[in-house]
RNA sequence: GGGGUGGUAGUUCAGCUGGUUAGAACGCCGGCCUGUCACGCCGGAGGUCGCGGGUUCGAGCCCCGUCCACCCCGCCA
């Protein structure tokens, strides 16, 4: 059987060849005398023709294909007759005339017809992968990552870096996901731990004078999932020493430009801008940012002390904040509307959400309580036209922030402001710790082996930990240290992050007591590591990217499982294969492991 | 763990205030058709209304529970 090329190649100067295809009959219209089938493969569709002037027997044969066969067909392609072309398609010109017709394969009924697979329920596409698969949307996001993994490992190879595989069965540690656990067969009672990320081995790699490691690996994290989140995913990940901050942005502000150049055709400037973690809170309200629409947050406690309503002097009197963003055009929404987004606004955590609507002056039942120029000054500071809506917030720092940057990203969706654009940040400056209420002890904001910034290092050597108790009077003074960690952020998604590394012993000891982590503990857990940070580690810092989420934004996927040929359900349910599943008995005693009823 | 949306024919959906035999389109099966490209025309088959319970003379519709998919919060970098 011979394939001569692909059907989506046919085109008019192949008029009067012999040309053999095969592929799938993706339709197929039978008028009897004459049946046309429009045949596809992974490189398009052509339209053959059964005749029963060139062939008898495959003409006869042809009224019984159905949706999806395989089939081999050999014939010889002409020019459509005058009129019948279909610009539609690359091959629209030309035709197969079969001669002779091979049936490879017979294919059941589909459970969902494949033109409308998009439109299938996400249940069956995923529990017939395949079917979906076949789909040239879903085929192209495949070909898509795979040009984009190549370009990438091109890149990253030209500039030095070494594709080093690090283990997939490794150990757990305490800090950040929940692990994925592997039980080991030989050493009854212990488990490995699926990387969340291969982190500690680039150090060590580091350490081990390798210089510049990178690797596209899969990592794993047993957490709830999302529309961009999946249990396993994959991350382009990358270390290098003797190398600042600057060097790892510039190296991956380079990968980003030769990524969109090669595989999209678009020209992203460089260098990337910028904002600190404070100016995107600021601006935004978190920190990622998504700076294809304006709508940016303002501050108002100056303004709301120039009036009398109480809601606000009291969040600024018990040290909260008060600001405000502009909802475009939406001064028409009515009282009920208003509740709706009020409601959203409690369920982020508001107590309440204050408007004033821009209209005939000011509208809004807080408008007695400031006097007109502060008002105006308001809408000044907002920018707002007449029917704007001013929409503010009063409450602790992180519920300001929170609920107005939820807010900003569903006006930008509502009101269409979100531009067809990929907008590239760093987020940088981050503070090394943050205060976790929970657990009442500092959390690294990175991970524990980020090293702070070089004027906060003496800083951080020289608190007296001892003063950080869950009293907080002091915790300022280690939340305002600030970290060599750096985000890069697409479209107000997260798509990678990193950090110069603590490649000093005392630096390091020093961030596991500020996280609360024993020595024995941090021996334990991560006492390789720390072996190796004693034997000429070199600085170093390296970033990862999130390869599924950069793809989902690349090809204008709403969801990574797009660009994943098996992804998972948000139940973590393979619908395909049938995975998690039960295992044998005998397979569970063999690695001395017995399951519990839980409730039942 | 929590909030939301959905689940009715193979598929996508409609199904009124609880009331006769649960419908449409596409697909499927049979027949016709030589220029279609979502081909057309005629005919036919096809339903555990996700599952379990309850209320009622009567439930696709109301109530309780449960399962599955998706979106979100928590969680996760």
């Amino acid at each position: 059987m011979v394939r001569d090329r692909g059907c989506g190649e046919i085109r008019e100067s192949d008029t009067g060849a012999g040309i053999s295809l095969a592929g799938w009959v993706f339709r197929r219209r039978d008028h009897g005398g004459l049946i046309f089938v429009d045949l596809r493969d992974r490189s398009g569709l052509v339209q053959v023709v059964f005749s029963p002037e060139v062939s008898e027997e495959a003409h006869e044969r042809a009224h019984d294909l159905r949706a999806e066969f395989v089939i081999h067909v050999s014939g010889e392609v002409r020019r459509r007759p005058e009129g019948t072309e279909n610009p539609g398609l690359p091959t629209g010109m030309v035709e197969l005339y079969v001669r002779t017709l091979t049936l490879l394969n017979e294919s059941a009924p589909l459970p969902f017809p494949m033109e409308e697979a998009a439109e299938a329920s996400e249940f069956l596409r995923l529990k017939y992968r395949y079917l979906d698969l076949r789909r040239p949307e879903l085929q192209h996001n495949l070909i898509t990552r795979h040009k984009a993994a190549k370009v990438i490992r091109d890149y990253f190879d030209e500039h030095g870096f070494i594709d080093i595989e690090t283990p997939m069965l490794t150990k757990s540690t305490p800090e950040g996901a929940r692990d994925y656990l592997v039980p080991s067969r030989v050493n009854p009672g212990q488990f490995y731990a699926l990387p969340q990320s291969p982190q500690l081995f680039k150090q060590i790699l580091m350490v081990a004078g390798l210089e510049r490691y990178f690797q596209i690996v899969r990592c794993f994290r047993d957490e709830d999932l999302r529309a961009d989140r999946q249990p396993e995913f994959t991350q382009v990940d990358l270390e290098m020493s003797f190398a600042d901050r600057e060097e790892i942005m510039a190296l991956t502000e380079g990968m980003m430009q030769r990524l969109f150049r090669d595989v999209l055709g678009v020209d992203i400037e460089i260098p990337i801008p910028r904002l600190s973690y404070k100016e995107s809170m600021e601006r935004f309200g978190n920190d990622k940012p998504d700076l294809r629409f304006g709508l940016e947050l303002k501050e108002m406690a100056d303004l709301a002390r120039g009036g009398s309503f109480k809601v606000f002097l009291d969040a600024l009197e018990s040290g909260g904040r008060v600001k405000a963003i502009n909802g475009k055009g939406m001064a028409g929404l009515s009282r009920k509307e208003l509740d709706v987004l009020t409601e959203e606004a409690k369920a982020f955590g508001a107590k309440g959400l204050a408007w004033i609507k821009v209209k005939n002056g000011f509208e809004s039942p807080i408008a007695k309580f400031f006097p007109e120029g502060v008002l105006r000054q308001m809408a000044e500071r907002l920018g707002t036209d007449e029917e704007d809506l001013m929409l503010f917030v009063a409450d602790r720092e992180m519920v300001v922030h929170d609920v107005l940057s939820r807010l900003r990203l569903e006006f930008g969706t509502r009101l269409d402001l979100i531009k067809p654009e990929f907008r590239f940040l760093w987020v940088v400056d981050f503070p090394l710790v943050e205060w976790d209420e929970e657990e009442s002890r500092f959390q690294a904001m990175h991970h524990p082996f980020t090293s702070p910034a070089d004027g906060d290092l003496e800083k951080l050597l020289a608190l007296d930990l001892s003063s950080a108790g869950p009293s907080g009077a002091h915790r300022s003074l280690f939340t305002d240290v600030k970290a060599k960690a750096y985000d890069i952020v697409l479209n107000g998604h997260e798509i990678g992050g990193g950090s110069i590394r603590i490649h000093r012993r005392d630096v390091q000891k020093k961030m596991f007591e500020l996280l609360g982590i024993s020595e024995e503990d941090a021996k334990l857990k991560f006492g390789f590591l720390l072996d190796a940070l004693e034997f000429g580690a070199p600085p170093h810092g390296g970033i990862a990217l999130g390869l599924d989420r950069l793809l989902m934004l690349m090809v204008g996927a709403s969801s990574i499982r797009d660009v994943i040929a098996f992804p998972k359900t948000q139940k973590a349910v393979c619908l395909m294969s049938g995975a998690p599943s039960a295992v044998e008995p005998k397979q569970l005693r063999e690695l001395f492991i017995r399951t519990l009823d839980i409730g039942g």
